[in-house]
RNA sequence: CAUCUAUCUAGCAUU
């Protein structure tokens, strides 16, 4: 059982779930683990829905099937049907919560993330690492610090963990000099203190720290694509891209951001439709670049043919629509789409104020708070 | 006593 219950993983996390469904079936003696295993296949495979049929149907159902479950909602952004399933579970472990957690801190939930936290039986050192994660990720690099200084144990997680909190939050000399002070470093330490002068701006920092480091993955060199990016440097981020051993998708992402931001439209849309593969960043992309170029009818039609639609890409289209000042078109939009957030309210009351309709812009402003919805 | 399944840190997208 244990053989088989390996070999369906390893295949779901090659992304062969018709392999992993062939040696379910064909596991003699399934226990829970068996179970648990071609749910997280479905999991991993996006099909949240089957995941949850299994889930329903597993025999005997354990701590493990729960989380997983938790898990799954969890990382969709699903936070209402987690936090549900969380609620009527029987036994929740420190696995359980340290996921609400996270999933909390990951929907900007920061008070539910520090109350389950200050609620729970018992803490591990992952509870810990993700309540700094927790306070980096929504912009309180000082909490982060003290929670850190707090903690009972501390591991190299912990250490790139506040180190990022700073980095991600604009307090780039302190991410610096915490990174120097530190003995133990790995490639994620390196990869964040390179981020950490990307997102400052610091483009010669960055390659200097580039050139320094030890190893070199994917994540550093797409990094330094977004700084050369960000400078203007087209040229060398196409360099960089170049000179990668293997590109996944979010270097291919970088690339075309980078090109699109710059007003290199076509150099963009090269990029577009030469990957290999495209996800939802790479079409809000070049939603975004079609936008900035007035081109809203292939906008539109990129929104149109896109496989799933998130509240994110309709506010893009959006954003495209108010920033041309086509507010009527924006408006429909807004008036159809499934599910407003705060972003999409920004983009309308941006729209209306660079278009000059002032009183439009604060109407609808009021109108927001009026419907629930906190300005950030 | 032990093998398999769930949780933490780095790069890309709208405003």
């Amino acid at each position: 059982v244990v053989a088989y219950n390996t070999m369906v993983v390893a295949y779901a996390q090659n992304g062969h779930l018709e392999s992993s469904k062939l040696l379910f079936d064909r596991t003699p003696q399934k226990n829970t683990a068996s179970w648990n295993g071609i749910m997280n296949a479905y999991v991993q495979a996006g099909k949240l829905d089957l995941a949850r049929k299994i889930f329903n149907i597993i025999p005997c159902k354990d701590v493990v099937s729960w989380s997983s479950m938790v898990s799954a909602y969890a990382q969709v952004g699903h936070i209402e049907e987690a936090d549900a399933l969380f609620a009527s579970m029987p036994n929740p472990n420190v696995v359980t919560y340290n996921t609400m957690i996270m999933a909390y801190s990951q929907n900007g939930r920061l008070d539910r993330a520090k109350k389950t936290f200050d609620e729970m039986p018992e803490r591990d050192l992952i509870t810990w690492n993700a309540m700094v994660s927790a306070y980096a990720q929504n912009g309180r690099p000082d909490n982060a610090k003290l929670v850190f200084d707090k903690m009972p144990q501390r591991n190299l997680v912990s250490m790139n963990g506040l180190m990022s909190a700073f980095g991600l939050n604009g307090e780039t000399s302190k991410a610096i000099d915490f990174f120097d002070s530190m003995e133990q470093k790995d490639l994620i330490s390196w990869s964040s203190a390179l981020a950490a002068y990307s997102q400052d701006g610091n483009l010669d920092g960055a390659r200097k720290l580039f050139d320094k480091m030890p190893e070199w993955n994917v994540v550093s060199f797409t990094t330094m694509i977004t700084a050369y990016s960000g400078k203007g440097r087209v040229e060398e981020a196409k360099l960089v891209f170049d000179s990668m051993p293997e590109h996944d998708l979010i270097a291919y992402n970088a690339l075309l951001v980078g090109y699109a931001q710059n007003g290199y439209l076509s150099d963009a849309e090269r990029i577009f439709f030469s990957m290999p593969a495209k996800n939802l960043e790479t079409l809000h992309a070049i939603m975004a670049a079609y936008a900035q170029h007035m081109h809203l009818s292939e906008a539109k039609t990129v929104l149109n043919t896109m496989p799933v639609r998130t509240t994110l890409s309709w506010n893009t289209l959006i954003a495209a629509y108010a920033l041309n000042g086509h507010m009527q078109e924006a408006r429909v939009l807004f008036e159809i789409l499934p599910k407003a957030d705060v972003g999409t309210w920004n983009s309308m009351i941006s729209g209306f104020a660079k278009a000059g309709h002032g009183k439009s812009a604060i109407d609808l402003f009021l109108e927001m708070a009026v419907e629930g919805f906190v300005p950030d």
